[in-house]
Order: C-alpha cells, then structure tokens, then sequence
DNA sequence: TTCAATAGTTCACTAGTATCGAACTATCGA
DNA sequence: TCGATAGTTCGATACTAGTGAACTATTGAA
C-alpha cells in the first residue's frame, strides 16, 4: 500500500516552494490544476503525452513533499488537488503571482 | 582574464530565476543586496563566514547566469548589484514578493 | 475466481550538479 | 618585487533527475 507524504501547512518551505516550481514540467502541472480548480490524475495533469511514467510520478513526488499538491487514491488513480489555501496562507499572494507570467 | 556572463533582460527565465532563489543560502545573498541597495563583494554578501570560497563563487555565479546580479570588477574586488529593474519588468513584483516572506 | 488492462510506484542505472579543499589568477600596497 | 587579498578554476566525492523495466493495486470482463 502507498503511503502519501504530505508535510504539514506550517512545514512547507519557500526553498522548497521555488525549488518544486523551478522545473518547467512541474510549472505546467501546477498550472493545470490551477486550471481545473479540481482533482486531477496525474496522466491527466502531464505535461506532454510523452513523458516516461516514472519520471511523472517522481515530478508529482516533489510537489508533494514540496506541499504543492494533495493526492489521495479513487480506485485506480491518484487524485492530485492544488494546496492553494495553504500555500497563500504560508506565501500569500506567491502562487497566483507565478501562475500569471506567461511562457 | 575573467569574463562574466549576464544574460540579457528578455533571456532571464522564470525557471532560472525560480531555480536560483531556491536555494536558501542564495536567496540570503540576493537578501543581502536587496537590503544593501548598493553593490557589495562576495564576502560582504555572504551568507555565512564559514563558507568555502570555492562554494561562494559558485552561487555567484549561478546568481549571475539566471540574470539576478550583475557583477564587475573594481580592484581586487567583484562588486554585485541585483539586477531589480530587469527582474521587475520581466516578472513584476516577483522578487519583492519573494523577498517579503520571513525565513 | 481468474486474468488482462490500467494507473502509478519502485528499482537500478546513467548523467548532471553541489560542495569542498587545493591550486591558480589578478590586483593592490608596501 | 613580494606578500596579502578576492575570486575563479580544478578534481574528487556525494547527491539528485530522467529513464526503462519490473512491480503493486484496482477494476472490469469472461
């Protein structure tokens, strides 16, 4: 059985924050699910079609223990949900700001 | 001859940026200037006395290549400026933002 | 209940990056 | 010219990212 590791609120670091963001792949997939404003699966939320399984679920591995995302199992998926409450909470303002700029 | 590398304003990118203040020594140091709004050496931006020089170049360097700091030589020394006005037009209010959180 | 399909994770490997001490370069002042 | 100062470069080691292959868990159909 998976076992999902999701730091608390208070635990989430800006380091952490950035460095999870500073990956182009990883920035499509927080704005995805910004996008949906819902739960994703991660097949749903990739960033290109091509990209090699494992290599996902590792992408979605850090923004989980960056406390980006919240996954919990539905059946045979991962259901992924932007922890946007928490991180305004901790960084206000920060997420929004970095999901507005383009490229 | 040393020969430093600034990227020009419209190559600085949102991943090399981000990327670059993840690291909690180099957000200290972009700190430092930030405060200082002046040019400092390396030693006096240092985010810690006991650091290896050769480590210290590095983060300067990589300040320098993701378009944060400009740096020149004067005498013996590197003067390093945060490049505010360029980070400012290509992502507005980012680093103020960044630079606003505790920690 | 068995078995194939689907969705992700874990493992082992390779390649790239961070840290450090040591050696090097450039500048200044005596 | 020589020593001190400020950084950079180099070589070694340790850690991290990306990948295919193998694995686990759930579902749905025969």
């Amino acid at each position: 059985m998976v076992q999902f590791v999701h730091p608390p609120r208070d635990e989430i670091t800006l380091a952490g924050v950035l460095a999870a963001l500073a990956d182009p792949m990883r920035l499509r997939i927080v704005k995805s699910l910004a996008a949906q404003n819902d739960c994703m699966s991660c097949t749903e939320a990739a960033p290109c079609p091509d990209m090699a399984k494992s290599t996902l679920s590792n992408h979605f591995r850090i923004l989980r223990e960056a406390g980006l995302i919240r996954t919990s199992k539905q059946g045979v998926q991962h259901r992924n949900v932007l922890r946007e409450e928490d991180i305004n909470v901790r960084f206000p303002k920060l997420l929004k700001m970095i999901l507005s700029y383009p490229e």
